[in-house]
RNA sequence: GGGCGAAUAGCUCAGCCGGUUCAGAGCGCCUGCCUUACACGCAGGAAGUCGGGGGUUCGAAUCCCUCUUCGCCCACCA
């Protein structure tokens, strides 16, 4: 605690064991705040990283924005919970372990089922652990003591009473469809889990022979080896081209099947050559024709994608693509295959694996979304939800008006089995959904078989807003915890995730799981691609972390990303990226440092209010005042943009604050009030500590490591004490000085002047001058007399002259109030350069003024625009005009051509 | 095929409802400084026809139209 500061920051010697001392703490926990509880409690549901990897870069940037939210909540006083989990992945994981046995030359199925999900759960428990370290290096206050695993006890026991519960309402069925089938993962998939992608394919015209030998009808597809499972034509029943055959038959060549020609107002005429081939078994417009025609499906595909044994010999094994080619080679020796054009049409891929999605015809469990989907769109409707950013509602709405029904069966081992079993006596084969296991048939007392498959991962982690809360149990943290606040999420998961949870929220719960839907950017590299281990382009954030910080990292992100854009990383440039963290993390450690090491000592620090040793209103100085006033300010900035989502903008604020004002002007103008024992120390201290403090509270969110290190380093502040649960600052009216502000800014501007004169020069730092400033020809401003030793310390002057000066030769400078500032430097100056940089500058001005001279003497303008707008461009026009008046004749005093 | 977003200094971005010195920050770059908190620093500086074109307006980076480029979402047209 005492011991001194590094001169630089080293964020790795204080991060872990701060964190753990906040885990000890109890922090983290709803009840942390001494403060008690303000209005409702803040609720974050952590979307679950998926057990399958260590996190990345989007995880980093997802997990800061909660935590800061979250941070920001706890200080503020409301009751906080971030409830943290993991997801099992279904698919995800399957894929890891499967490839992991893979290396060992094993299949899932050499080891079968128990076995199996007996080596997933080994894997998952050390990922598992892995991503909850990350997740605290990151420095997360999520309250560990209630993470969950969306496939444990509690998860699993809220799965089943949903899916029962869905089931006896009757919006749980199971149903022989086309579904979107992974032939690498070889299992079902949602809508959702298929991903779309524009290819660049062809598109096969095939002739189909009259079955009478009158000609032929040509068909187009962009699936050639589907043809082999065709059961009929169908055209448009308005189509005049084709009217003539309806009711008749083709013959399908290589199958030398006669099948029909139907009508069906699915058809576009426009498409292709208006004639469909029909194949029930392999897409699914084609089973909606089939079923309005009473047409058979014949599956030609085997899972994997292989033609089956309803096809021809010769077909039979091949695979899919393989059988494409040699569908279209035997119909172009045929003379069948009329013709073969390019076509870019949306191919859809397994989102686990990239495989080419195959639709097929299969058994699978279904939920009807549509009842869900419609008190989902009217919560949105009448603003019960809110989207951060406000468009992104508009893919919302857009999914649930075309809501599709959710395939939530899986043909895999790792998951939630369903809770369906089969009576497998003869003359029963009822079908029992139950809550509890069953061993024997509810209704005859014969065998039953549990349906071999298992839930898609979504349907345990929609449920999550509640389930982690304990239901079905009604538990108090069900109690006092739903509904949450606020959903942090990519935008990519705003479908799989974000809009089931409505919707199951609403339906089991009667309420929104949420109010806000933050949804923030992605994770790009400076092409703009997304950050994938594919592209090896990712960024490791505990490489970040061990090189520059967690907070570095932390506020690089943070600062990096407004609202719903996306977050650009250089990931061959760590440096580009994160520089700017560690330097201000450095800055802020060197701030603290100064500020704390002349706060110890037996002088306590006086308060600024509310005690008998307070500083009083008449010991500041105008930099007090000043620094007051402008801490004040980013008080209010801060909040603002913290309550709106703005993280950056509050970074930004506090960023400012901390450098601009604290760092480099206040902590300047006091440094000789705090040596020795000089007049006014006690109250610089009193002001700098105060000053200081506020701007680490509202630092803290973004970055609690330095912060907390650095706060509880205060004098006098209890070993207990943390800032994670210090008050927030407040704005106090009384702060609020533009006197103070104006006055102290135009000690910049000066200092600023002199400073641009010297360089301009070349005046040797270690060399002092002298400088005359004045106003109207005479005194200058009463602000500068009481910051005088301010000016001539940071300006470097041997003597500040506040009149008008004796000399002509030197620089000058002319300020935006009139203020005239001289540097007499004799011999030293060029005095044709300084008539050069005078004169451009009146230029300059000139320029202005008669620009501002035809905008104010434009009648529309000074008629039209509003007065007060028309006031202030006077004041300007007759400001510039001075300044250029006081150029020129300070030109005639260089003696300048 | 629909819908949406972005295009501002070399790079990454601010600039909200049009009007506070002919556009700001960080990083990078240039010059000078180890000034007893910080060289991960200090001081100063260079650098942009605000994607192109058109329009509305007294006035546009800021509003409208259009074009170009990039990105995203949705879509059963075989």
């Amino acid at each position: 605690m005492t011991e001194p500061l590094a001169p630089q920051y080293n964020p790795s010697a204080i991060e872990s064991a701060l964190y753990a001392w906040w885990r000890e703490r109890g922090l983290f926990a709803p009840d942390a705040n001494p403060a008690g509880s303000v209005g409702e409690p803040y609720v974050i549901m952590m979307p679950p990283p998926n057990v399958t990897a260590v996190l990345h870069m989007g995880h980093g940037l997802n997990n800061t924005v909660q935590d800061v939210l979250v941070r920001f909540h706890r200080m503020r006083g409301r009751r906080t919970l971030w409830l943290p989990g993991t997801d099992h992945a279904g698919i995800a994981t399957q894929n890891v372990v499967e490839r992991l046995l893979a290396k060992e030359g094993r299949t899932r199925f050499d080891l079968g089922r128990d076995a199996f999900v007996e080596r997933v759960w080994e894997y998952v428990q050390a990922t598992g652990a892995a991503i909850l370290g990350q997740l605290e290096a990151l420095g997360c206050s999520a309250d560990w003591g209630r993470t969950y695993f969306t496939l444990d006890e509690r998860m699993s026991r809220a799965v089943r009473e949903a899916f029962v519960t869905l089931y006896e309402e009757g919006l749980i069925y199971r149903g022989h469809y086309i579904i979107n089938w992974c032939p690498r993962c070889l299992t079902a998939l949602s809508n959702e889990e298929a991903e779309k992608h524009e290819t660049d394919g062809r598109i096969w015209h095939l002739r189909y022979p009259l079955a009478d030998g009158s000609g032929h009808l040509t068909v187009a597809t962009t699936r050639p080896e589907t043809m082999l499972g065709d059961t009929a034509v169908a055209v448009h029943p308005d189509d005049e081209r084709y009217r003539h055959l309806i009711g008749r038959e083709v013959l399908l060549p290589l199958v030398d099947r006669r099948i029909p020609i139907v009508a069906d107002e699915a058809v576009d005429p426009a498409f292709g050559t208006g004639a469909v081939k029909v194949t029930p078994a392999h897409d699914p417009t084609d089973f909606e024709i089939g079923r309005r025609h009473g047409l058979p499906s014949i599956d030609v595909m085997t899972p994997e994608a292989r033609i089956s044994l309803a096809a021809p010999e010769r077909f039979q094994g091949l695979d899919r693509f393989d059988a494409r080619a040699r569908v279209a080679k035997e119909f172009d020796a045929a003379g069948l295959l009329e013709k073969v054009e390019p076509h870019r049409h949306a191919v859809g891929r397994c989102y686990r694996c990239d495989t080419v999605i195959e639709p097929r015809l299969s058994d699978q469990w279904f939920v009807r979304m549509e009842p869900l989907a419609e008190s989902a769109l009217r919560a949105y409707r009448d603003h019960t939800l809110r989207f951060i950013p406000e468009r992104r509602g508009d893919d919302y709405i857009q999914w649930l008006e075309g809501i599709r029904d959710w395939t939530i069966s899986r043909q895999l081992w790792w998951g939630h089995r369903i809770p369906v079993w089969y009576c497998e006596s003869e003359g029963c084969g009822r079908i029992a959904v139950s809550r509890a296991d069953l061993e024997t048939c509810p209704a005859c007392g014969g065998p039953v078989r549990q349906d071999d498959d298992v839930l898609d991962t979504w349907f345990s982690s929609w449920l999550v807003p509640f389930s982690a809360l304990g239901w079905p149990e009604r538990t108090a943290d069900l109690a006092a915890f739903y509904p949450g606040s606020t959903l942090v999420s990519a935008p990519e998961i705003l479908f799989f995730w974000v809009a089931r949870m409505i919707m199951a929220g609403l339906h089991f719960m009667g309420e929104v799981p949420f109010r806000d839907i933050y949804l923030h950017g992605t994770v790009r590299d400076t092409q703009h691609r997304k950050m994938s281990k594919s592209l090896g382009n990712g960024i490791d954030p505990i490489e970040v972390i061990e090189r520059y910080g967690a907070d570095a990292l932390r506020f690089s992100l943070v600062s990096g990303m407004s609202v719903g854009t996306d977050v650009i990383l250089d990931p061959h440039d760590l440096e580009a990226s994160f520089a700017a963290g560690r330097n201000f993390a450095n800055k802020l450690w060197n701030a603290g440092r100064f500020i704390l090491s002349h706060l110890e000592g037996d002088r306590p620090v006086r308060p600024l209010a509310g005690a008998a040793n307070a500083v009083r209103p008449d010991e500041l100085t105008l930099a007090d005042r000043w620094i007051i006033a402008r801490c004040d300010l980013a008080v209010r900035e801060a909040t603002e943009a913290y309550e709106k989502f703005r993280l950056n903008e509050a970074a930004g604020a506090v960023y400012r604050f901390l450098w601009s004002d604290l760092a480099d002007w206040y902590i300047e103008q006091i440094k000789p009030r705090l040596y020795g024992d000089a007049p006014g120390g006690d109250v610089a201290r009193a002001v700098a500590a105060q000053t200081f403090d506020a701007a680490l509270r509202l630092l803290h969110p973004v970055m609690p490591f330095i912060t907390e290190a650095l706060w509880k380093r205060f004098p006098g502040r209890p070993a207990e004490a943390s800032i994670s649960v210090a008050p927030w600052p407040q704005s106090d009216a009384r702060a609020r000085d533009p006197e103070a502000l104006a006055e102290f800014e135009l000690v910049q501007q000066v200092v600023g002047a002199i400073r641009g004169i010297r360089a301009e020069y070349g005046v040797q730092p270690g060399q002092a001058v002298r400088a005359f400033v004045s106003r109207d020809g005479g005194p200058a401003s009463a602000a500068l007399e009481r910051e005088r030793s301010t000016v001539v310390r940071l300006a470097r002057l041997s003597e500040l002259v506040l009149t008008e000066p004796t000399e002509r030769v030197g620089g000058h400078a002319v300020l935006p109030d009139g203020t005239s500032v001289f540097v007499p430097l004799g011999d030293a100056i060029d005095v044709g350069r300084e008539c050069g940089r005078l004169g451009a500058e009146a230029d300059r001005l000139a320029g202005l003024v008669a620009a501002q001279e035809k905008k104010l003497g434009n009648q529309q303008f000074v008629t039209r625009a509003p007065a007060d707008v028309v006031a202030r461009e006077r004041e300007k026009l007759s400001a510039w005009a001075e300044q250029r008046e006081l150029l020129v004749r300070k030109r005639e005093l260089l003696g300048c051509g």
